[in-house]
DNA sequence: AAATTTTTCCAAAGCGCTTTGAATAAATCC
DNA sequence: GGATTTATTCAAAGCGCTTTGGAAAAATTT
């Protein structure tokens, strides 16, 4: 059933039914009310594709899926930003469009994005400190929000991101309260914006608290369990070993306890974790009580504000043309991994 | 630039230019060599959605995203199995369309997917034992893959699935073998496909070798790493505890090794466990060595199966109406979770 | 009751593409 | 060389919708 069909049996002219089911005011309220109704009855739904071609939206937001090939990693994190970006797209009328992009390739991509009209703007996610693609975005005038921050990248862009270094900086003081002097943080890519400000964070805290920082505590890599495994158990194995581990990742963290356990260590007790915790659905920290003493920040929320991030500068674009940022701050909960530093 | 400005700017037609790109015949190679230089310096790339509309194909498949609120749980395969089917697209041209739908709500949500016009097949995942939604989507017309069977159902349908009858069969004999006679299963949730035949071939093979199976012995639920932990917990705590822990999900087993190491136990020693493992890009089994002996069987080529599957559904559809299968059987690797009964 | 305004509806153009059917140019045939 | 094919090209219609610019009908004013 397409509007012409629906009309037709309506006895009425396409251009009203379309007004009718619009919303706009030029139609009796007696007609609309009975178009409504037949839509319904039919269920009528305007053609997507007409319809953004007739007026020029699609209707759609993109997001970019790394991991191009079998080895390429998925983020965990995905899901559950998408999971929360999607369901802010609903309630708006919007599509998701996923696409995959080969890294490299990405100019070309979004030209073609752009060129095939089948987006209205764009997220983008897990920025590194110079973040390429930001610049190419704003060159190609697609809308777009970061998930995230690029530090070293001066033009202007909107983002959504958590305050990593204040988070980090917070963990760090709640190790150094209980009595930790030496720690160890187990970060993710160096590259990373995110690995960068917490890493400041955990330098910041230290530095404070008038310790140096020491090269052979701070390990970089992606964050995989296996990851978090090796680098606890070399730092284990150091003449002097830490006596806390900060971690950037639940899934590293899980690799950390592996490494405490297979040492023979009580986690909690003869070694403190803290980890940060993106609130993952399928990854949750624990029932009650939380396993790892963790800042926590849910990566479905911030699915969802940069979603409505991107609507709003897709519907109120900007005149004078400045950029919008959301700054979250996480929560620092108390969980069974951390205690007071153990007396040498 | 749209094609009207490219034609106008060859001063060839726009019909010539369309076929030139298209791949026409009817085309000498000289135009065809000349347009296609020229769309690619003007990055020329036909609008998706008048492309659509002209020829009643939206080239986009649909996914539907589970997890409508934030309690709801995204499956962890989730990102791989995208990242596998992505891929597969956008080597064939189409797109991928991701909708959240609220369950309960499928029916509508489907109709309307198809009112819109705005894809030409949708993937489902997750399937329950008598998963309605396959009658659903026949009724509606709509071309399907299944990620998963459905036992109850008997009219045809697509679907691409792990042997996971199988998987546990050999799983189970495996330790069998090893000497064990007391083998738990945690399984997935009670009515989901997948955990029903896991739980089948479990149970064919305690039955073979003449073992009763017990209840206390097998659980079910949502496969998270907190109920692994519990249930697991559970099991040992019993005046006879098993000795092997037959486990659904990685992510659960890393809660039964949780279990197992807060018991003062060994896993691999005291207590074996075999899991399933999908292979998911950022919860990789350990590096070389597996950590957990499992049956392996990677969602990201499921995706990519599906994807193709669909795809071929959709381009030559079989005039006799008969359905597509692919059974995947999966590799048994032994890791270090496993090893001989112990001497009671 | 006629003139004016407002409400309600519609015809037609246009969004950017594909594709049918016809026309022209080139090549082949008798 | 004229007739017939064949290879190229193009004009125009159509995909299903929105939206502009009027027109007709109803309500209001004088």
């Amino acid at each position: 059933m397409n509007l012409k069909e629906l009309s037709n049996h309506l006895g009425i002219s396409p251009t009203t039914v379309s007004r009718a089911l619009g919303g706009y005011p030029e139609v009796s309220e007696k007609t609309r009310i009975k178009v409504q109704a037949a839509a319904k009855k039919f269920h009528y739904s305007a053609n997507t594709r007409a319809k953004s071609l007739a007026t020029g939206r699609a209707m759609m937001i993109g997001h970019i899926l790394p991991g191009a090939t079998k080895d390429e990693m998925v983020n965990p994190i995905f899901g559950d930003f998408l999971s929360g970006a999607s369901g802010t797209y609903s309630k708006h009328g919007y599509d998701l469009l996923l696409s995959q992009v080969a890294s490299g390739d990405e100019e070309r991509a979004y030209n073609n994005l752009k060129a095939k009209g089948a987006i209205d703007g764009l997220i983008v996610q897990g920025p590194s400190i110079d973040e390429p693609r930001i610049k190419l975005l704003n060159r190609l005038g697609i809308p777009f929000v970061l998930h995230g921050r690029a530090s070293e990248v001066t033009e202007p862009y909107n983002w959504v991101d958590v305050n990593n270094t204040h988070c980090f900086l917070r963990a760090t003081q709640f190790l150094l309260n209980l009595g930790h002097r030496r720690i160890a943080l187990i970060n993710g890519l160096q590259y990373m914006d995110f690995a960068k400000r917490r890493r400041e964070g955990y330098l910041d805290a230290l530095c404070q608290a008038a310790i140096s920082s020491q090269a052979l505590y701070m390990h970089c890599s992606q964050m995989t369990e296996d990851q978090g495994y090796q680098a606890a158990c070399t730092m284990l194995e150091l003449p002097v070993p830490p006596t806390a581990f900060l971690v950037s990742s639940l899934i590293s963290a899980i690799g950390v306890r592996r490494a405490i356990s297979d040492k023979g260590l009580k986690m909690g007790q003869d070694i403190s974790v803290i980890i940060h915790d993106d609130d993952i659905s399928y990854l949750r920290n624990g029932r009650d009580i939380p396993i790892f003493t963790a800042t926590r920040s849910s990566v479905f929320e911030a699915g969802q504000l940069c979603a409505e991030m991107l609507i709003d500068v897709i519907e109120n674009p900007n005149p004078r043309g400045d950029a919008r940022h959301i700054l979250l701050e996480s929560q620092l909960l108390v969980g069974q991994s951390t205690g007071p530093a153990p007396v040498a």
